[in-house]
DNA sequence: TTAGGGTTAG
């Protein structure tokens, strides 16, 4: 018999390199056992290799604890195996039980840990391998270090991630540490950020060139803060740089449109893709619905479906909430029976929340709660659920309903504040002045605040940033502001607006030092921002303005108005709570310094109760910290074409006709 | 020669 180690190895386990199914994988392995060579270590390592390619790992396992000369390759190995089988838990047990049986983990070894305390999101345990790191003196290896800007970026720790990144030597850096970095600050509500860092890249370090993963990166943080004019340099970055035909390009290209106000940009991206996937169909039938644009949405999702795309359970949340937009109570209510049965999708909270809105907001209000009774949801999401169901109660004047979906809701809110805004807010609407008050009073004795609200508005690639009652933003225009802002008020009046934008009365400021039962009112930061675009921004020009709350419904009246008045287009983006998981974030743009609300003073003034979430702002400025940089959103156009008019006589209600209705105003 | 880094949709 030949000795067949010598020649026949070689081709066996370049025919394992090869292999990528288990069928396969395994008939080579029955001809290294035949062969009498499959127990050399060299073997051993590329038979595991080859099973936890094909995600084989119970068989990597069963052949690794067989093994007996296990070396540093076998043990990363098989935690790289786990990591991509998605169980980074058991890729850390590895490491332990690694360090017990005294083979020291090398630079791979402790680079796939990192992987694995990424995808836990354990800055904790990140901690320790990165001080492991340390020890073995790999800790500025650029993978090792870019696995680390990576796991502590996604663990929330963007600080430690920067640490890192700055701590590596600047030849280290290359094109994966820079986008690294970006997309840590992109995934932690830093778009900014990102941004500052993508211009730091190509006016100081010309000689790393973007790749589609950074520009993927840097178009989702400008997306994230509706930075229009800097997405467009990227967009044009992606032509330049030949990225145009990638896909998750373009998918951050399109997103990066739609919560810019840009539907119109959106979709010729989007029409540009050659097969769509899922997540592009996705995200164009979410803009679309977000837009008000629901019969889009709804031609889309048909279309999506004819052309054989299975839709996934974003898919589905987002045409729920086009048929949520624009009163297809019970298509809506249809899919969400059907989902199941029909593409095997089960129905997450969201879903639920979803549908519970719907039915509230069309006044459909014992169904609702029905619903909410027998939806299984708890946590958070309940919170978010009853939140609606109680606003609905509110915009239908039934405190004898909002007050049980107060109490539901108390069971499972976290954000205290937020559930007590919405409680009073309902007393407000059924005329029960008295009880709202003493819900404020209450929250005022318990010291519990709301995060502040804040509006802004990007001139010349600069976003402006104005709080409630506060004008320095807008520098030495700010008398201009309020002239131009007390001139709009008066026409207003002349059109039988009935509310106030409040400018006059800055001067009239009071602090907040009053006992009883008022409830201060400040400024509201959108029409602040709104005065000050109108100044700015030329004529002609869309003007733009984002908030990071809810508007209130006197604004979005104001704004029509207004809209009307001086004949100009605007559009504003608000923050769409059913959408989002989060608690409300603050935003910061501390790199133009412009303002920082920590040090800003909020004005307050008396007034009678209304619809607003400002009036709860913290003075202090301690607000909640951000989490992930995901937040919901939706756009409202105050000026309408004939073509809307005609889609509106159609529609029940759409986008953002009655913010109020929706979450109580903030 | 077996093992390592990032991106898109609510």
């Amino acid at each position: 018999m030949a000795a067949p180690s010598a020649t026949l190895t070689p081709v066996l386990i370049h025919l394992l390199r090869g292999a990528s199914d288990l069928a396969s994988v395994a008939a080579t392995h029955a001809k290294l056992l035949k062969a009498g060579v499959a127990y050399t270590a060299s073997s051993s390592n590329h038979l595991l290799a080859a099973y936890c390619r094909c995600g084989a790992t119970g068989v990597a396992r069963y052949l690794f604890d067989g093994m007996r000369g296990r070396d540093v390759v076998s043990w990363t190995t098989l935690m790289s195996g786990y990591a991509a089988a998605g169980r980074p838990s058991d890729a850390l047990s590895l490491l332990r039980a690694m360090a017990s049986s005294g083979v020291r983990p090398n630079a791979v070894t402790l680079s796939t840990a990192a992987t694995g305390c990424a995808r836990l999101a354990d800055a904790g345990l990140g901690r320790q391998v990165h001080a492991r790191a340390e020890v073995a003196g790999c800790a500025r290896d650029a993978v090792v270090a870019t696995a680390f800007v990576d796991m502590y970026g996604k663990a929330g720790a963007v600080e430690d991630a920067r640490a890192v990144f700055d701590g590596m030597p600047a030849p280290a850096r290359n094109v994966v540490s820079w986008g690294a970095m970006m997309s840590a600050y992109a995934q932690n509500a830093l778009g900014n950020e990102a941004i500052h860092l993508f211009a730091e890249l190509r006016t100081k370090f010309n000689n790393v060139s973007p790749n589609h993963f950074m520009l993927s990166s840097v178009l989702s943080a400008c997306a994230g803060v509706a930075r229009l004019g800097i997405g467009k340099c990227i967009h044009g970055a992606v032509f330049r740089l030949g990225y145009d035909g990638d896909d998750v390009v373009a998918v951050a290209v399109v997103d990066m449109y739609s919560k810019c106000g840009c539907y119109g940009h959106s979709r010729k991206v989007f029409d540009r893709i050659q097969r769509p996937s899922v997540i592009p169909y996705t995200s164009i039938i979410v803009a679309a619905a977000k837009y008000g644009l629901w019969r889009c949405a709804i031609t889309l999702f048909n279309e999506m479906n004819d052309r054989g795309v299975q839709p996934n359970y974003v898919t589905l949340l987002g045409v729920m909430h086009a048929c949520n937009h624009s009163g297809l109570v019970d298509t809506g209510l249809h899919l969400l029976r059907s989902m199941q049965s029909k593409y095997g999708i089960a129905p997450t909270p969201s879903h639920y929340t979803c549908a519970v809105d719907m039915l509230g907001r069309a006044g459909r209000l014992k169904e609702a709660f029905e619903l909410a009774n027998e939806a299984q949801v708890e946590g958070n999401d309940a919170a978010m659920m009853w939140n609606s169901l109680l606003s609905a109660c509110r915009t239908h004047k039934r405190v004898d309903l909002a007050t049980m979906a107060g109490q539901r809701m108390s069971e499972f809110n976290q954000d205290v504040a937020g559930g007590l805004v919405v409680m009073s807010n309902a007393f407000v609407s059924a005329g029960q002045t008295d009880n709202a008050a003493a819900v404020w009073s209450s929250m005022r004795r318990r010291g519990i605040r709301k995060d502040p609200g804040c509006s802004w508005i990007e001139v010349k690639d600069i976003p402006y940033v104005f709080y409630a009652g506060g004008i320095s933003c807008a520098g030495a225009r700010a008398d201009e502001m309020l002239m131009l802002l007390d001139e709009l008020e008066v026409k207003m009046r002349q059109k039988g607006y009935k509310g106030r934008l409040g400018s006059a009365r800055v001067s009239d400021v009071e602090e907040d030092g009053g006992e009883g039962n008022e409830v201060m009112v400040g400024v509201h930061s959108e029409i602040l921002a709104l005065g000050f675009g109108l100044l700015v921004v030329p004529k002609g020009m869309t003007i733009r303005v984002m908030k990071n709350l809810r508007m209130c419904c006197d604004c979005h009246e104001a704004f029509k108005l207004i809209s009307g008045i001086v004949e100009r287009e605007f559009v504003v983006r608000d923050l769409n709570s059913l959408q989002i998981k989060d608690q409300l974030s603050e935003f910061q743009f501390g790199e133009h310094g412009k303002v920082d609300h920590h040090q800003h003073s909020h004005h307050h003034m008396k007034n009678s109760l209304s619809d607003d979430e400002e009036h709860g702002m913290n003075e202090d400025g301690t607000g909640s910290q951000t989490g992930k940089g995901k937040k919901g959103f939706a756009w409202h156009r105050m000026k309408w074409t004939d073509s809307m008019v005609k889609l509106l006589i159609t529609a029940v209600s759409y986008t953002g006709e009655d913010p109020g209705a929706d979450l109580g105003g903030w």
